[in-house]
DNA sequence: TACATTTGACCCCT
DNA sequence: AGGGGTCAAATGTA
C-alpha cells in the first residue's frame, strides 16, 4: 500500500504520515468500539501503545531536520515575486486514497494547515483546496500545500506540497512523541476523531513524486487540516472489521541496518497479531 | 476573543 | 483573455 520512492526526505513524510494515521485508526477504533467488547478495546488500546513505540523508533532513525532560520517577513503583495518563489520551491506530489467519499481522515498528513483558498479548476470535476502553513505570520513558514480529489476517482486526492516547513513543527512533534498519548490533548483528539474505522480495510496509496526536495519529517500537528467544507468533511462508516496491511521497506527510505530489522520486526509482527485477532472477534 | 473557513476579487503568467 | 494562485473581508466556531 505504501510505495517509497525518491530520497530520504520523501520517505520520511510518508512514513510520518502512515504511523501517525495508524497510531490514530487505532485510537478511532477503540472509541467506536462497543464498551461491553473490553477485549476488543483493550486490544485496540495495545494497537495504539505499538504504534506509538513504532512512531519512537522510527523518530530515532530519522531526527527532525536543522532549519535555516525563516526569512525576514517582508512578504507585501508581490504576487510575482511569490509566484516565482512557488516555481523554485520544493514540490512533492502524493495520492492519498480515502475508504469513502466522504472519509477525508486519511489526508490528515499530521501538520497544521490552513485553508486559504478553494478553486474550481478548469477542466477538472473537484475544486482544488490551498493551503498554508498556520505559522506563516508568526514564524515565516511558506510551506503549502494544495489538495484536489481525482476527477476518475473520488476516492482518490491529489495532493501537492510545495515548499519546506521552516517553522517550529518539527520541534514540537518531537516533545509530542515523547509525551504519553493521554497527555496529548487536543491534537489527539482530533487525530482520533479524523481517521474512521476500517471498512472492507483501509487503505492509502501514497505515491511520491519527489521533483526538488522533501519536507520535513513530522508525526504530530496542532490544528485542523482544514478540510471539513463538505467536500472535506471528517464523517466516515464505521465498521469493527479492520485490516491493515502494509508493506514498508525501511530500507528504501535509508535508515540502519538495525533499526531497520528492528521497525519491520515491530511493524510486521504488530500488524499481523491484530489482523488475525481482530478477525476472530 | 482568537482563530479558522469561505468566497469574491485581484494579480501574474501563459 | 482566461486560468491559477493568493489576499483579505466577512462569517463561523469553540
Amino acid at each position: 500500500m505504501v510505495e517509497l520512492c525518491g530520497g530520504e526526505g520523501e520517505g520520511q513524510i510518508m512514513l510520518a504520515t502512515e504511523l501517525a494515521q495508524l497510531r490514530a485508526m487505532a485510537r478511532e477504533l477503540e472509541a467506536k468500539m462497543d464498551p461491553d467488547r473490553v477485549a476488543a478495546r483493550e486490544l485496540c488500546r495495545a494497537l495504539a501503545s505499538s504504534v506509538d513505540r513504532s512512531i519512537r523508533l522510527a523518530a530515532s532513525c530519522f531526527p527532525p531536520p536543522e532549519h535555516p532560520p525563516p526569512a525576514a517577513g517582508n512578504a507585501g503583495r508581490d504576487a510575482a515575486f511569490k509566484k516565482r518563489q512557488v516555481m523554485g520551491m520544493a514540490k512533492v506530489r502524493r495520492q492519498v486514497r480515502v475508504t469513502s467519499v466522504q472519509d477525508t481522515a486519511s489526508l490528515d498528513d499530521g501538520l497544521s494547515w490552513r485553508k486559504y483558498g478553494q478553486k474550481d479548476i478548469l477542466g477538472a470535476k473537484y475544486p482544488r483546496a490551498y493551503f498554508r502553513c498556520t505559522h506563516r505570520h508568526t514564524q515565516g513558514c511558506n510551506a503549502t500545500k494544495q489538495v484536489q480529489r481525482a476527477d476518475g476517482d473520488p476516492l482518490l486526492f491529489d495532493v501537492v506540497y510545495l515548499g519546506d516547513h521552516t517553522c517550529g513543527q518539527a520541534a514540537v512533534a518531537a516533545v509530542a512523541q515523547r509525551a504519553p498519548p493521554e497527555h496529548a490533548g487536543q491534537e489527539q483528539q482530533r487525530q482520533s476523531s479524523l481517521l474512521a474505522a476500517g471498512t472492507e480495510g483501509i487503505h492509502q496509496q501514497v505515491v511520491a513524486e519527489p521533483m526538488e526536495a522533501a519536507a520535513p519529517f513530522l508525526f504530530t500537528s496542532t490544528a485542523a487540516g482544514g478540510v471539513d467544507d463538505g467536500y472535506f468533511s471528517f464523517i466516515s462508516p464505521a465498521n469493527s472489521d479492520c485490516q491493515f496491511s502494509s508493506d514498508f521497506s525501511a530500507g528504501s527510505v535509508g535508515v540502519d541496518m538495525d533499526h531497520e530489522a528492528r521497525f519491520e520486526d515491530l511493524f510486521s509482527n504488530t500488524l499481523e497479531f491484530f489482523q488475525s485477532e481482530i478477525h476472530n472477534l
